[in-house]
DNA sequence: TTGTAAGCGTTATCAA
DNA sequence: TTGATAACGCTTACAA
């Protein structure tokens, strides 16, 4: 755009206060100088400069989101609530991936610089950085950590839909069992799924880690596991792309799931009711969650809350048949 | 961030400019000072503001990108590639989604403002607006639709392909074809395949429209489709997630993949391995797609380059299982 | 109801 | 080598 204020005004024969008023409705306009102004942002085209409010208004009238990777559905539906609920309130969303970035630190102050407030996934930032932040008086919000003061969390209900998955496991009959993708960093979903689980299991569960929550690496570590010695009867994901990539492991090994070993996910992504055989797991409210950090991120913002909040949502176990047969079908 | 420049001067008993010059290394600068501001600059920990350099820099060093929908791994990777070589350029993105959205050419006005240049799917933006862009000097990238005149495009090559797909599976033997996720626009990747696969099959395929390319549609499409009393041999879907689908429809209905109808599909998202039968597709660098248009958008925004380009990726034809039975067992 | 002018936080030109 | 100062494009008291 390149058109500026100066002239319209020039064009419609009033000062730039005028203009700015007549657009904005701030202040009193004649009917008769606002028809001429609005003649003439017509015939100029005018757009005023983005630039130029944010630096007079003091706001950019955007919200960032933070985020290790956009690979996988979990990541892209929490930015799709994010996204929408964001528009809906005015505000744009710049979006910064920090897998295998160097200088994130940089970026992310940069990012910082650009946006009125921040959504920040899990323990994607640095604690030194989170700490810095905060002290900025950076807007934040995060998905999936643990409680931090000065910032608003937001995370989903894991430990009762652990202790319900196994329930239904054990009912299943089950006594031997693994959680793929054991958390390699504390305090965050992941943990308290594996924790959660453990507790309910005891000591029937093993702890097997993967790189990370993707299928290739659950795929790897699932073929490992199930073709040692001690083969599990039900395996635990740490998510449904882990649990997909065991699924493709057992295949390979031409085992039966459920029939030889039971496996199940955690999120439930389109491809968890696609697989062969669908798969159990948790559903999450990933979308919600994003819409819910846009509205909290604008409180923040706008000051009608100042407090921070801590928020849970609850989860859903979706029964399919990756984890034994059942006397009904259940269908979802 | 609240410390302003000013107060780096201050504190380090210079002027603005040479605050600015010692920070930026655009003039010359005594060691001494250079000294000074930098122990200022880190005492008061004082970051540009980002508005203030880009109105004086004239450029938001940020990129905007426009889609319908993130839902599904085809934006999703195409977001990726973008944002990773736009960040190495030192580029922020900021996005903005369209579906469902009242109002877009004011959303996408506002976002061209807040960026140096656009990447833009397919037809997501109506034309009128296309125009105006495009006389207003905004840099603009395509990504699947036909060429147009002040802009890059950029697309993966579909005819061919359609082609090779349909040749593949005329050799399957099937003569009765359907078209699933029939184009509803002209002129975009999903007609082109169209175009391709009927010219390559004449009369033999009929098309057969859906709602939007998802998986649900896919699926309500094809339960119909395959309920009727003329079932086709073989259904060519629009992309993966149309195929996903009808896999979906076959099951309920109690269908074999391939023995009672073959499917094919488009793209090779992450879930056309998984799915059983994993998917017969053709495999279109959606990463690239992305990453090109970051680059493409850079030289345009630099003057590196002023003529616009119209560049076509190549595709490749991924045989699996659920075309037909082949042979020797074909795996990817 | 309208205009003048002081910010907002930088960069960069031009003198000194 | 440094410092005033004029942009950059807007919003908003404050005066008129």
């Amino acid at each position: 755009m390149d058109v500026t204020i100066y002239e319209v005004a020039k064009r419609a024969g009033v000062s730039i206060a005028t203009v700015s008023r007549a657009l904005r409705g701030t202040g009193p306009v004649a009917a008769k100088t606002r028809e001429k102004v609005l003649k003439a942002v017509e015939e100029l085209n005018f757009t005023p400069s983005r630039l130029g409010v944010s630096l007079a208004e003091g706001r950019h009238a955007a919200n960032g989101i933070v985020f290790p990777d956009l690979a996988g559905p979990y990541y892209t539906e929490v930015l799709l609530g994010y996204e929408e609920v964001a528009s809906e309130l005015g505000r744009s969303v710049v979006i910064l991936s920090t897998k295998g970035r160097t200088k994130v630190n940089d970026l992310i102050k940069d990012l910082a610089g650009r946006v009125d407030g921040l959504l920040i996934f899990g323990h994607t930032v640095p604690e030194p950085l989170v700490a810095e932040l905060v002290r900025l008086g950076v807007r934040l919000v995060f998905i999936s950590r643990e409680p931090l003061p000065g910032a608003d969390t937001l995370r989903s209900e894991n430990t009762a839909s652990a202790h319900a998955l196994a329930a239904h496991l054990t009912g299943h009959g089950y006594e031997r069992f693994a959680f793929l993708g054991a958390p390699l960093t504390s305090q965050d979903d992941v943990d308290e799924r594996w924790q959660g689980v453990r507790s309910a299991l005891g000591g029937a569960i093993e702890a097997v880690p993967t790189r990370e929550y993707t299928v290739d690496c659950g795929f790897e570590a699932a073929r490992d596991l199930l073709g040692g010695r001690n083969r599990p009867e039900a395996i635990v994901c740490s998510d449904d792309e882990v649990a997909l990539g065991a699924l493709l492991a057992a295949e390979q090994l031409g085992l039966d799931v459920p029939g030889d070993v039971a496996v199940t996910g955690w999120d439930d992504i389109m491809a968890a009711r696609h697989s062969r055989p669908a798969l159990t797991t948790v559903r999450q409210p990933m979308r919600e969650l994003g819409a819910r950090a846009a509205r909290a991120l604008d409180e923040l913002i706008t000051g009608v809350r100042d407090t921070p909040r801590h928020l849970i949502l609850t989860t859903e176990l979706v029964v399919r048949s990756s984890c034994g047969h059942h006397p009904q079908e259940v269908s979802t």
